[in-house]
DNA sequence: ACATGCCTACTATTCGAGTCGTACTATCGG
DNA sequence: CCGATAGTACGACTCGAATAGTAGGCATGT
């Protein structure tokens, strides 16, 4: 794909996923965990973390036979550019557009939205 | 990609959009929007029409020798679809992680958080 | 009638994500 | 020292998105 809409596939998220939350895990915890959702091979989560390293998004360190696997780049940032790229292609590069739909199409619950409330105004309350 | 992060890449979102933009369009029209900005080939985007009429983004009826497409599916479904998914995939589906990260990313204007604060307003509004 | 131009149909190629198998290696308990 | 266990390296194959070339059809003006 030459031109993809996200530069990373499912898989390669949901990875990258359980790493974030795991701080630093082996392809072995990967492969647990996401076995525990769907079948997979232990040597498909290998190949996947390693291009993920490969491009950058996760670095490794040797702990006796097996690698160690940690985020290379803060997971915000990586978010931050996924979303900008999904804002752009999807919703024209308007974020509002994006807010508009997510409020319609989500349930979010009561306290879901004041606590949506609350972020906007910390937001404002930062840089006034 | 057996488990694509989107089911739409970038070229058949770009089309996409053109195509809602217009109301409806030909590939010819769409073909002269994205030359505005990039190059591409007449064929591919006429590639790209067929292949989203084909799974249902588009339709098309015969206009004397050409095709016009029109949206199959209403647009705002089609993002909401998308969004779901990508909310689901890169923010472990927690729409607050989502503005969160986009108030803090991208670089809002006061008015356009205005804006989404009334948008917030409006959506308690409504179902009070 | 015929060339010109625009359209479609069909086909082909490339590339990356996803998936996994096999073979090799290293580590550790006994 | 040796087998079992678990890890790595490498390679292969599929599929879909992206891209585009070529052939053929149908109008229209001269």
């Amino acid at each position: 794909m030459r031109n993809p809409l996200s530069p990373l596939g499912g898989t390669e998220m949901e990875v990258l996923q359980h790493v974030w939350t795991l701080r630093s895990a082996t392809a072995r915890q990967v492969y647990d965990r996401i076995r525990a959702n769907r079948p997979i091979a232990y040597t498909t989560v290998m190949t996947v973390m390693k291009n993920l390293a490969g491009k950058g998004y996760l670095s490794y360190e040797q702990d006796g036979a097996a690698y160690v696997y940690a985020a290379a780049r803060p997971p915000e940032d990586v978010r931050g550019s996924l979303l900008a790229g999904f804002v752009e292609k999807v919703f024209g590069g308007s974020p509002l557009s994006l807010v508009q739909t997510l409020v319609e199409h989500e349930d979010l619950t009561e306290s879901q939205r004041a606590e949506l409330r609350r972020l906007i105004d910390t937001m404002e309350d930062d840089d006034a």
